[in-house]
RNA sequence: GGCAGGGUGGCUCAGUGGUACGGCGGAGGACUGCAAAUCCUUUAUUCGCGAGUUCGAUUCUCGCCCCUGCCUCCA
């Protein structure tokens, strides 16, 4: 079965064919650098990770974009807040996105532009816009984007202008043509950082940054656009209109969201207050723990944030990084990559069918147990493990040492060595109650011991 | 108000026109000096409620109830 994903703009599964045979650009929207990631931006980056894998493993080669808004009005508010400059807190705030999401195991893209570096791609569009007439100058001196000259607005997220007005929130600004106008040029008052343009001095508004970086990256038409659902409207229905206008390209030919993360069944976002950091979370949760989280239900659905969701998704990883530790201390290694003819159907057909990760789970822990299995009748595992290695690295799960993840934190390793020795003279003179007594005071400690015929090995637990 | 998504066992999460995947947890067993880990067996006559279509619906249609989201910055 081929590769077939949810395109938000029709609303439908769609065969993935990409625009050149074997080729994928692929935009994903990233952050804007003025605080730290929060779990929801740790969903889009590790769901994009898995889907920016898959490709690869289906053989495309896949050009990953993501950028940074590192131009906005709260980054402005933030750094005046701190007292630095704009410039530091963004690149503050960048080291700190790097070291999240490198520690969640997701790859580092392509490119990863910033809006500050692509001034000139956006006045350039900007420019075409206002030529074209799709955009105006308002009284006001900031460049607006005309909604109603651009046939196709409200498609991606199923709205009609009118519909949006007459219910709607949007404020009334009397300098706009329509209320939904947006801005494409902000002026800059005194103090603020500015870049020169045809309309004088001012910032970009934040939809045309993508718009301009994802077409200067990957062309006028390429194959995928992603990001959280929330942005769907206004921002991807607006970078629509701006590069479509623009360019007359196609603009993105698939787009995909990914759904939200919810404490106590709400979403969780800035604006509510209710968020996590990543940092926040992995101060008690090991990264890979929230990868697993996040991986065990479907992108599109919402995920249920909480302790309990956690302590899960530890123990279904524990079981994987068991059967890891079983075979490292056996010493056994995986032969090389996996072709994905020969990867397990049910994987492939759970990968292919929109990245449906809770049902590839499913079959790497039957791989898993059909591991342990071969490995407790002393079979010939070749096969399995080379299956369970190309699974876990498709989801880009299970990959640190295996003794390392249990004995993870303050431990005093030379002394349980000590004490094992000391156990072990202990049981070979079948000295059983001695040997229990030091398996007893090193559990008081959170130190398990585990025996097996290759010896005995500890964990914390 | 408009639009979108969802309600599956103790928890969690998939899925399908032919009585339901996986994980966690529980129970029993094998293995072990005892454990732990692993493996085996077991744990939903049932998929929000009602009606319809059908030989057959959790899966399709309609109505209802409840939840969430978007419509403003937000991943």
């Amino acid at each position: 079965m081929s590769l077939h994903v949810y395109n938000t703009l029709n609303r439908r599964k769609e065969m993935f064919e990409p625009l050149q045979p074997n080729k994928v650009g692929m935009y994903v929207c990233g952050v804007t650098v003025y605080d730290y990631c929060h779990i929801g931006h740790g969903r889009v980056m590790v769901v994009f990770d898995v889907i920016n894998r898959w490709l690869v493993q289906l053989g495309y080669d896949v050009n990953y974009v993501r950028n940074f808004t590192d131009v906005d009005d709260k980054i402005i508010k933030r750094a005046l807040e701190r007292g630095i400059e704009i410039n530091q807190l963004t690149d503050e705030m960048i080291a700190a996105f790097h070291e999240d999401i490198g520690s969640l195991g997701c790859a580092i893209p392509n490119y990863e532009p910033r809006a500050t570096a692509h001034m000139p791609d956006m006045v350039e569009m900007i420019a075409e816009l206002v030529k074209k007439e799709h955009a105006y100058v308002a009284p006001s001196g900031d460049v607006l984007y005309a909604v109603r000259s651009f046939d196709g607005y409200g498609k991606l997220s199923g709205k009609n202008i009118d519909d949006l007005e007459s219910g709607s929130r949007v404020d009334v600004d009397d300098s706009k043509r329509d209320p939904l106008d947006f801005v494409l040029w902000k002026m800059a008052k005194p103090g603020e950082p500015a870049w020169d343009s045809p309309w004088g001095e001012g910032r970009p508004g934040w939809h045309i940054e993508c718009s301009a970086m994802s077409c200067s990256h990957l062309g006028a038409s390429f194959d995928i656009h992603g990001g959280g659902m929330d942005l769907k409207f206004p921002h991807h229905e607006n970078e629509i209109a701006q590069a479509c206008a623009a360019n007359g390209g196609d603009f993105a030919r698939y787009w995909l969201h990914n759904g939200f993360v919810n404490i106590n069944a709400e979403k969780m976002s800035k604006s509510l207050d209710n968020f996590f950091t990543i940092r926040e979370v992995t101060k008690n949760y090991h990264p890979e723990i929230l990868r697993m989280f996040i991986l065990g239900t479907h992108y599109r659905s919402a995920l249920d944030f909480s302790d309990s969701a956690l302590d899960v998704a530890k123990a279904g990883l524990d079981r994987l990084y068991e059967t890891k530790k079983r075979i490292t201390h056996l010493g056994i290694k995986a032969q090389g990559s996996v072709p994905t003819a020969e990867l397990s159907a049910e994987f492939c057909a759970a990968m292919n069918d929109d990245f449906n990760t809770p049902e590839a789970l499913a079959a790497l822990f039957d791989v898993n147990r059909a591991l342990n299995k071969a490995l407790n009748e002393d079979a010939d595992i070749t096969e399995l493990l080379a299956q369970f290695d190309a699974m876990l690295s498709s989801l880009g799960l299970v990959q640190h040492d295996a003794d390392s993840w249990f004995q993870s934190g303050d431990v005093d390793v030379s002394r349980i060595e000590a004490l094992i020795t000391e156990r072990n003279e202990a049981k070979k003179a079948r000295d059983f109650a001695r040997a229990d007594g030091i398996r007893n005071e090193l559990i008081a400690d959170g130190i398990l011991l585990e025996d097996s015929p290759s010896g005995t090995t500890w964990k914390k637990v």
